[in-house]
DNA sequence: AACCGCCTGGACTGGTGAGTCCAGTTTTCC
DNA sequence: GGAAAACTGGACTCACCAGTCCAGGCGGTT
């Protein structure tokens, strides 16, 4: 049995994201607490005493993914050669768009708009907007190096991230899938470098 | 669909869909019917005269617009510098999306899509899906024509389409606005078709 | 004039879901 | 071992909303 810290059992508090963030992603905001508690093994009372309301536990789920979602977009190293760095960036913005969890958090924040504008813009600072600085600010070193020539690195970054997920983001929203094979996401992220750097190269 | 074809007042339907379109497009697919008998200056069994149920309701606002969404789309002439055609299409897109109609149109869309996905399905086929056609045809045909170099036509179109209104569209769903105003709209779709021209152009 | 059907406004039903309460049980801490 | 706090499950309250019903008003048709 899990260590507890206060008395609050910090394994159930998981169980309880975990759930919420299954069942809410997958049925709608609408879906019931009742639901919630039955997935995640726990009693709806409990999911009142770790957080106070469906208000605060929408917000708990989107919280705690919001950095782990942005996060990976670190990794790609910038000092390789252009055409690698900037599919490296594409791939992982479609892995992001494309796997659950980022697709019902994404669908999660639309619906939520409405009613907690304030979170819907936290998920877009934190999503969105900060994968699109750190692609410009790549693209503002590569142009210094003389490596590319872009002239407005934040329409140009804005650019790539929407030849990328274009599409992919508007039909996962509205529940039109394809599958995402990983060849495929290879593919896309590597052309999209390729015509990218055509249309910024030095040349 | 049960068009009881008595003395029903036209005139009291149109009525009815524009303020359902206003009043769902921003309060959200939970917004009450009472809410949009009083918009329309109706009473709210009137509404079920003409339509017999919200998700019908629904439905017809979708279906009254989603032609005339996708209608400009046939407007740019193809027999021009593709540079111009190109910025045509972006134009045409970025208004469409930035435009409050095509925006609440789509929030609607996606909310709807956990209760009635055939009718996000035909969103997309009638909205983003047609347009892109659109273009890929376009496209194709610029490159029989000599004046393009397109491999692929269909992902060449979902580039495209992604680099003009990407960003906003995303932003819009979150309800993070930033104005559209008509220089901006042009500089994009000018600079996007220009940035395409140079990643498939023929030299 | 008398009829018919759409209209209004407001009251009403039924279902659903958020959040609370409580009595009894388990877990943790000292 | 015992107290305190968290957990369970189920019943309960309360609010909201889709959809119905009804009593009366209004306009056109014969």
């Amino acid at each position: 049995m899990p260590r507890t810290v206060g008395q609050i059992d910090q394994a159930k508090s998981q169980a309880i994201l975990d759930a919420a963030a299954e069942v809410l992603g997958t049925g709608g905001l609408s879906a019931p607490m009742d639901e919630i508690a039955r997935r995640a093994g726990v009693s709806k009372q409990t999911i009142y005493n770790h957080y106070g309301s469906k208000a605060e536990l929408i917000r708990a789920i989107v919280d705690r993914r919001v950095e782990e979602i942005a996060a990976p977009l670190l990794a790609p190293g910038a000092q390789d050669h252009p055409q690698e760095a900037l599919a490296g960036f594409g791939r992982v913005m479609l892995e992001l768009v494309l796997r659950p969890l980022g697709r019902s958090m994404l669908k999660m924040t639309v619906q939520a708009a409405d009613d907690m504008p304030d979170l819907a813009r936290a998920f877009y600072e934190a999503g969105p907007k900060t994968s699109r600085r750190r692609l410009a600010e790549f693209l503002r070193a590569e142009t210094l190096a003389g490596r590319l020539a872009v002239d407005d690195p934040d329409q140009a970054a804005d650019f790539f991230a929407g030849m990328v997920i274009g599409v992919r983001q508007i039909a996962g929203l509205l529940g039109v899938e394809q599958a995402a094979e990983p060849e495929v996401i290879e593919q896309v992220a590597q052309e999209a470098a390729r015509r990218f750097l055509r249309a910024y190269g030095v040349d």
